[in-house]
RNA sequence: GGUCCCGUAGCUCAACUGGAUAGAGCAUCUGCCUUCUAAGCAGAGGGUUACAGGUUCAAGUCCUGUCGGGAUCACCA
């Protein structure tokens, strides 16, 4: 029960329906309030239905004896019964102070959660040696998010990013540079140079006659053995070279806003993985299989989970397994979200039981965060190929954009790099808003015209809302305003402000579904739907301009308490605030 | 073939997991800037929620089946 307001209104209908004879749990009565779907019909709208039917009552009957009772009840404004419902609409002044915190920090307090919860997000997961693409930045916003909804919601996290950094693209990658002479140019990015030779590999042993592709292949094998062997020139240049991928990365990171508590390699842990495999075979939980080693999980139709490959070698599987018991060792959370495409959901449903099998009880606090992809208009991206669209290309596109707009309107008023800093936040706040919008489950199109406007459901249309906030206040004639001092909060009558109110006060309420439902999308539909009723209750109702002294204040008390929820709401989706654009 | 996900307005997506007349944004049309930022606001048109059954006071949401799209199912990651 997050929504103080609502809390405040089903205490008020429990007490009312108590007066009738009619006992009631408090809880349900919570989840019997819904908001009203049209903002005539009222703030909040009750389902009689719910409660009647515990108190073995017929809705409608149930609902008019309640209805009537409400009626004379002094901290509700207006209430009316519609079939099975009752409309409602509690008066501002009893919502409003419901919403300061007496800290006057200017953001909206922490959550303190009844029990301390400690969660591992694993995200991001970019494979050095290729590219980053807007796919990964998918995967990271989602994951980024997800850690300041749970921070918010007073949860303990560990970020985690981890790397493929080993294997056969690696090899491919390293051989075709060494073996062709390669070099990047004067100025290039390393790390994206590094990328493409990937790309060049994979064409070249395409590309490549029977004869070729016997030696292509030996090399390619003894570039992934000088790798292993930890010493020699290839592994000196793998190490170099990761270094330009995990540089390219992190520039990219530090553009989104995006930050780790650890940056853990795949080469980190695959020597320890295969040791854990062979004590679990030991122990007599895993078997050997047509010379493979791995867990039978015939039991949970999840068929044979390979650890060992009948050379020896481990897999994708067999790392993350090892890694999991490093986090369980070393970080001790309760609840662990891999966010990962859902092609791996297979994969990872495997990889629970098999730590269930070998008798982790965190397993079954263990989440895949399965998410669709972000295809381009020919289909699926993929690296290999070549037809990804790569995250600094986008970026390049918006602030070139942003910075348009911005020339456009301020070039008279602005610096050159006031408006390159200010199209770099509008920028971030397209890019993170436009990943995180969609629910995860669902698969993202792109294509660049839609990422390039700024207007409607937008991170830059939240921006605004901000800025124009900021501009009222800058122009305001009347003291700063004061949250803690005589407010006439109840002068706040029309429909546009009651709906603002109400919709402040659900933030933390949508904080936690978003959390507990996995889906940060719903914190950006709630955000965007706050701006909105911002917008339609500055077009209805004059703030600086009110003549009426007490009105005005009030007003601008509504306009502070948005700019703390909003302003709060921004930084958990990492859209920058700006005052001005 | 088995398993999982998806199918909602011309297009891109919502719908707080069973609740009122299914909502937004693009795009189209109509109003609103000599008065607080028009990256905005108000309004119009646009829907048999793929299809057929079922469950109940109530279904886009749950169950069954059909059709269509995608992913995945042992030595890839």
């Amino acid at each position: 029960m997050f929504d103080p307001s609502k809390v405040l209104l089903s205490q008020i209908i429990v007490d009312t329906l108590s007066s009738l004879g009619i006992t009631a749990d408090r809880e349900r009565v919570y989840q019997s309030i819904e908001f009203c779907p049209q903002p005539e019909l009222g703030q909040y709208a009750f389902k009689t239905f719910i409660v009647a039917k515990q108190a073995g009552m017929n809705p409608m009957e149930f609902g008019t004896k309640l209805c009537d009772a409400l009626k004379q009840h002094n901290q509700i404004s207006s209430v009316a019964q519609a079939g099975p419902y009752i409309n409602l609409i509690l008066f501002s002044g009893e919502i409003a102070p419901l919403l300061i915190d007496d800290g006057a920090s200017g953001d909206v307090a922490v959550i303190t959660p009844s029990v301390p919860h400690r969660y591992m997000i694993e995200h991001s997961q970019p494979n050095t040696h290729k590219e980053m693409h807007i796919g990964h930045t998918r995967n990271s916003v989602l994951g980024d998010t997800l850690c300041r909804l749970l921070k918010h919601n007073g949860y303990s996290v560990f970020a985690q990013n981890y790397h493929g950094d080993e294997g056969a693209h690696v090899a491919k990658c390293i051989w075709y540079i060494r073996t062709f002479n390669q070099s990047p140019a004067e100025g290039q990015d390393k790390g994206t140079w590094l990328g493409q030779m990937y790309v060049d590999s994979t064409a070249k042993i395409e590309g490549a006659t029977p004869e070729e592709a016997e030696q292509y292949k030996a090399g390619i094998s003894a570039v992934l053995k000088g790798i292993e062997s930890r010493e020699g020139p290839d592994y000196a240049y793998w190490k170099e070279t990761r270094q330009w991928s995990l540089d390219m990365f992190h520039e990219v990171y530090d553009w989104l806003d995006v930050s780790f508590d650890s940056d853990c390699c795949e080469s980190d842990v695959s020597e320890e993985s295969i040791s854990v495999v062979k004590e679990y075979l030991d122990k007599g939980v895993f078997i050997r299989s047509e010379g493979a080693v791995g867990a039978d999980l015939s039991d949970k139709k999840l068929g044979f989970c390979m650890l060992l490959k009948s050379d020896g070698n481990g897999l994708y599987a067999t790392k993350d397994i090892a890694l999991a018991l490093k986090r369980f060792r070393e970080q001790n959370p309760d609840t662990c979200v891999y966010v990962v495409d859902n092609r791996q959901s297979h994969h990872f449903k495997q990889v629970f039981a098999t730590l269930d099998k070998m008798g982790f009880p965190q397993a079954n606090r263990c989440y895949h965060l399965a998410y669709e992809m972000v295809e381009t208009k020919n289909g699926a991206m993929s690296s290999r190929k070549g037809n990804i669209v790569p995250i600094l290309g986008l970026i390049d596109e918006l602030e070139a954009q942003a910075r348009g707009i911005l020339e456009e309107r301020y070039s008279a008023d602005w610096s050159a790099e006031e408006i390159a800093d200010v199209a770099k936040l509008i920028s971030r706040s397209a890019v993170r808003y436009g990943m995180i919008k969609v629910d995860p489950e669902s698969k993202i199109v792109f294509d660049m015209e839609s990422w390039l406007t700024f207007e409607g459901n937008t991170g830059p249309y939240l921006q605004y809302v901000f800025a124009r906030i900021c501009s009222l206040q800058r122009k305001s004639s009347d003291d700063e305003i004061n949250l803690s001092s005589e407010i006439s909060w109840s002068a706040l009558d029309k429909t546009s402000e009651q709906q603002l109110l109400a919709h402040l006060a659900n933030f933390n309420e949508m904080v936690d579904v978003s959390c507990t439902k996995l889906k940060p999308n719903m914190f950006a539909s709630y955000t965007y739907d706050l701006a909105r009723k911002f917008n339609a209750f500055y077009a209805e109702c004059p703030i600086n301009s009110e003549p009426d002294a007490s009105l005005r204040q009030a007003r601008a008390a509504l306009v502070r308490l948005t700019q703390i929820y909003l302003g709060t709401a921004m930084d958990l989706l990492a859209i920058p605030r700006i005052e001005r654009m």
